[in-house]
DNA sequence: AGCACGATGCTCT
DNA sequence: GAGCATCGTGCTT
């Protein structure tokens, strides 16, 4: 089942939290390659100081703005895209970081594109999956398209590990600290 | 197995 | 012009 808009259109920590173990799905070179979300990151509205959007309306945080269940992709330190799902309400700027994936279909291709190399990391299952900016803004609960979500298995909490986001640096408190990432401590067990 | 750093180019001030 | 929601390499322990 693809995952519908009002799945999206809820509190960000609650999607961050029910995508881990979600199918990502992406159609690429006429290939279809799976993977399992294992660790997702909130970013919530233009108080969060961790999140693009502190800037207000711009021509790259504009998805944010928009409805939910969209495609917000970024280019980041010169190499890699960041692969993000803008959620809650129109006029509320809002996303979750898909940061890592573990591949169950279409592995091969995936590995091929890393050389061979792992997939966790938001910049790797980007480039696992080729996904690029044109992939920015695209709605992902569309039937028919090239990327969407399915759900997927369901992971209990005790096997969630919530923790403050990742590479935030310079981002003063209470942002730096608050526990907006969740990570399946062990995904051998999905 | 852990830390330091350079690559690399887009976005906003 | 500075900073950046990262990655891979190469060096140290």
């Amino acid at each position: 089942m693809i995952l519908p808009r009002s799945f999206y259109n809820r509190p960000t920590l609650i999607v961050a939290r029910e995508l881990i173990g979600a199918r990502l799905v992406r159609i690429s070179n006429g290939k279809k390659l799976v993977g399992l979300i294992t660790e997702t990151e909130a970013y919530i509205s233009e108080k969060d100081l961790a999140c693009h959007c502190k800037a207000g309306r711009t021509p790259r945080t504009q998805v944010m703005y928009g409805e939910a269940g969209h495609a917000y992709v970024y280019f980041t330190y010169g190499n890699h895209w960041m692969f993000n799902i803008v959620t809650e309400r129109v006029d509320f700027p809002a996303a979750v970081l898909i940061r890592a994936i573990q591949p169950i279909e279409g592995v091969e291709l995936m590995s091929e594109r890393r050389n061979g190399r792992d997939t966790f990391g938001p910049g790797k299952l980007t480039q696992a999956m080729g996904i690029t900016k044109s992939e920015n803004g695209v709605d992902l609960t569309e039937p028919g398209s090239s990327l969407w979500i399915e759900a997927g298995v369901k992971v209990q909490n005790s096997l969630v590990t919530k923790g403050p986001r990742v590479g935030l640096n310079k981002t003063p408190e209470p942002w730096l600290s608050k526990p907006w990432r969740f990570l399946v401590k062990d995904w051998k067990i999905i």
